[in-house]
DNA sequence: TTGACATATCGTTACCTTCCGATATATCAA
DNA sequence: TTGATATATCGGAAGGTAACGATATGTCAA
């Protein structure tokens, strides 16, 4: 009924940066890593201490740090035989925010 | 050396719920679908006008739009022998802003 | 009715991701 | 050195997803 076409076009974006929109949401997209992101937006962890907050071996965790690492969310600094990683990507804390708004308000009431 | 534990710990989401968070992601996480979602935002389509726009044959498009309504992202009119689709759920406008801040910003300088 | 059109669904194939065990590397302590 | 610890990497099995052609359903026009 109403004939949209809204006055000023807001200029899509191209279908190749969708693409990469798509990978980095991809490589988000999984429990675990949102964990570990949530966790990290609060501060450095190791490796260890993010794979037992997840309930995971911790070669597991180090396979989605890695991942995360690739896409430029995290960065990793080695110290000792410890290794911490911590938030690179600005832009995942606002994406956080939007999830703990949609998923994050009644803990079980859905 | 800094030792983090900040003052008020914020409450991180359940696993549970990062699970379902991590479904919604990995629904929005494909460039047509993106694409689709960032068309609707700007007003309803059919299905022939979304698929032209991304490219692809309807019967596609009607599938991506078909698992984009079963997580909740878009409601279905059906008009004659055609189907509009909207957005129906809000925080999709937000996720999107996120996308195009970090993505929309320059269309070829990346 | 017939035929064209708009969507939706089905079945298959190819690929990608996840998970796991095993193993490798590097560091620290004794 | 040896042994324990902390991460990282490799290879394979299992499951999921995307794309495609073929087909089905429903609507409109003549």
């Amino acid at each position: 009924m109403v004939t949209q076409t809204p006055p000023s076009r807001p200029p899509l974006i191209g279908l190749d940066a969708l693409g990469q929109a798509a990978e980095c949401l991809r490589t988000l997209a999984h429990p675990h890593r949102l964990r570990i992101v949530q966790m990290l937006l609060g501060g450095r962890y190791m490796v260890g201490e993010l794979a037992e907050a997840c309930g995971i071996p911790s070669h597991m965790a180090s396979e989605h740090l890695r991942l995360m690492q690739r896409c430029g969310f995290l960065t990793a600094a080695k110290e000792g035989r410890c290794t911490y990683y911590a938030i690179a990507e600005p832009h995942l804390a606002n994406i956080m925010a939007c999830i703990e708004a949609r998923f994050g308000g009644e803990p079980k009431t859905e």
